[in-house]
RNA sequence: GCCUCUGUAGCUCAGUUGGUAGAGCAGAGGACUGAAAAUCCUCGUGUCGUUGGUUCGAUUCCGACCGGAGGCA
């Protein structure tokens, strides 16, 4: 793979929700000159802090964070967005001489960034809801069918329910003329745009995390998370947006217009959440070149700054090695 | 005290006109290329409340008992 090592170098720090990805980032950043780029799908909006577990004054440590705060919870901001806004981000620390690392939980965003390439189709919302409609109307099979005709190679994968990815390699091909699987292998053949040194934290078992977020959950709660998701309703962010689908704002929302038992909701949001870190472990099972960094069981900050020096020590190995594949 | 309904998977409930049972949710695992904190796929043995009876055979029918809900007094 020659082709390679002319890639710029960026570092990534991802892992479930509550494993620390936030404290450690900063940590790293302290030790080799580096700023934060967020990749967490949720952090984007301004308004959503308490539930997004947005990084706090005392988190970030005097360093730089970028992709926080760059949209309104109106907006229907998405992945291609994030490609071009992270981009730009981690391209400007890097004509600052400084390092970037990528930090945030949402595997897309992350690997969307890392790869790079704008290739696609951008997403047509009047084209969309056409497609919806015929969805509505024929059903998955009839939609995956036609799917099978022009791309049969992406209609394999997809089940008839899974809706999104049905009409998006529709989509796809109604817009670009060509089929999803060929742009997929196009992507794959070329080299990411950064070369990523990938870091994933854990925690030894499984109940840990999920205590873990349970108990943030319940932090949360206190900490006002009812309120918040009252003031972004009444300034008139719909309950549709995007940014109402995020864990914790719509079982809050459901319930301020049901029967405000927050107790029950906030069960719910511990649950959902619980899932959504099972999806996201699965998700980095993907990364076998990462270095995976596994927590004790009640990490202090001594731990922390100890798991900061040792990766700063790879990153430096990193950052000095010349060709990385 | 009497009457009615009810007791089946961790939870909510289906069901078997008598041949030992199945969904949703939870849980576990997996996928994922511009909506991703989203979306989707796979995995279901549990004394069918207890105990007698009828029957070749009962979770299913009958009786008693024990929980639970409602009604009448």
């Amino acid at each position: 793979m020659e082709s390679g090592g002319t890639q710029p170098k960026i570092i990534v720090i991802t892992g479930a929700t509550a494993t620390g990805k936030t404290v450690l980032a900063a940590a790293l950043c302290v030790l080799i000159g580096g700023e934060v780029v967020s990749s967490d799908s949720m952090q984007i909006y301004r308004r959503m802090n308490i539930g997004t577990a947005k990084p706090t004054a005392e988190q970030t440590r005097g360093i730089a964070h970028h992709c926080i705060d760059i949209a309104e919870p109106e907006d229907d901001y998405s992945v291609a967005e994030y490609v071009k806004d992270g981009r730009a981000a981690v391209l400007d620390i890097l004509a600052r001489g400084k390092i970037p690392v990528v930090c945030g939980g949402t595997g897309l965003y992350t690997d969307s960034l890392v790869r790079g390439g704008a290739d696609f189709a951008a997403r047509n919302d009047a084209l969309r809801r056409g497609l919806e409609l015929e969805y509505e109307r024929v059903g998955g099979e009839a939609m995956l069918e036609r799917l099978a005709a022009i791309d049969p190679a992406s209609a394999e994968k997809l089940s008839p329910n899974d809706r999104k990815r049905v009409l998006r390699a529709l989509e796809i091909h109604a817009l670009t003329g060509k089929t999803k699987s060929e742009l997929d292998a196009l992507t794959k053949t070329r080299p990411p745009e950064f070369s990523a040194k990938y870091f994933v934290l854990h925690y030894a078992d499984r109940q840990e995390l999920y205590g873990r977020i349970n108990a943030r959950v319940d932090a949360m709660l206190a900490e006002g998370l009812i309120a918040e998701v009252e003031e972004l309703l009444a300034s008139g962010v719909p309950r549709g947006a995007t940014s109402m689908q995020a864990i914790g704002y719509k079982e809050i929302a459901d319930e301020l217009a049901r029967g405000r038992d927050f107790s029950t909701a906030g069960e719910l949001i511990k649950q959902r959440s619980r899932n959504y870190a099972k999806r996201q472990e699965t998700w980095f099972r993907r990364y076998e070149a990462a270095e995976r960094i596994v927590w004790p069981s009640a990490p202090n900050e001594a731990d922390i700054e100890a798991a900061a020096q040792n990766a700063a020590k790879q990153v430096s190995d990193f950052l000095h090695t010349g060709t990385l594949l």
